[in-house]
DNA sequence: TCATTCTGTAATTGTCTTTATTACAGTACA
DNA sequence: TGTACTGTAATAAAGACAATTACAGAATGA
């Protein structure tokens, strides 16, 4: 994959599940991160368009979760940011006239879904709440 | 991971494995894979110093395998070109201050190597001969 | 009502990473 | 000894990513 999002979606997660219920703002979260807030308030809204946070504007508005850690498992996250193909894809489109370069897309992309398969069984076993767990 | 390498990689070794033996010029590969000649010599380099190709300077050069085509898993190939974290990580300190961002780097490196574990299991079950055997 | 404190989002800029290009020394072959 | 390659460094161009600025709009509560 490419870019820090999967981090930075796990990071606001676990805030949220940490404050069991109460709001967040993007200031905070970004103190927590290091980051921009407004990069936190995109990856909020990004989050929310896949159903996994909530989150109120105005005076006191914040983010929290959508729905209880114990129901949100990794692979809903990894969904939520994934973009790029798991191990890249060349940017130029190979040489059709190549009995390789032709057919090598397609196959590579067969390969990934076997790959990308065997990762998500993974991250379906584990939820927010077992990650949480972890923290002392 | 992050950039085109796996899949320039992937590309170069399927190209060599289908010439048998004969040596391919970085020239050859770069039109078929439709980048820069450097850029391919450059991969290459990388290869041969993960041990799965040999290259020959001087005229009528070229790269071959180093090893036959059922002798390379593809883990070796994702081992050759990996050098970010799986799922990124993020650019900046997380604040320490924080109880949750004091922990969450060592926690998704655990993460991470339990689903980078899932996905070598896979790619060592195939080789660059199964993939190759896929084209028509 | 209205100042305050938030979110939501667009637009721009800055920075870093990746890829392309240029250049050239060195090697092997015929 | 000219030609066709690799190997590698240095630079430039392009693209991706993150930070910043700006501001409209929503909720709160004095």
């Amino acid at each position: 994959m490419n870019n820090g999002r999967f981090p930075i979606s796990m990071h606001i997660l676990t805030l949220l599940a940490s404050a069991k219920g109460e709001l967040l703002s993007s200031d905070y979260i970004a103190g927590s991160i290091n980051i921009n807030p407004v990069l936190v308030r995109k990856e909020i809204s990004n989050l929310r368009n896949h159903g996994l946070i909530e989150s109120k504007e105005g005076k006191n508005g914040g983010a929290t979760l959508a729905k209880s850690a114990e129901k949100i498992q990794l692979s809903e996250v990894y969904h939520a940011v994934q973009q790029a193909a798991l191990l890249g894809n060349s940017k130029n489109e190979p040489n059709p006239d190549c009995p390789v370069g032709k057919q090598i897309k397609q196959h590579l992309d067969h390969l990934y879904v076997e790959i990308e398969g065997a990762l998500l069984r993974k991250l379906e076993k584990t939820t927010l709440a077992d990650f949480l767990g972890q923290f002392e």
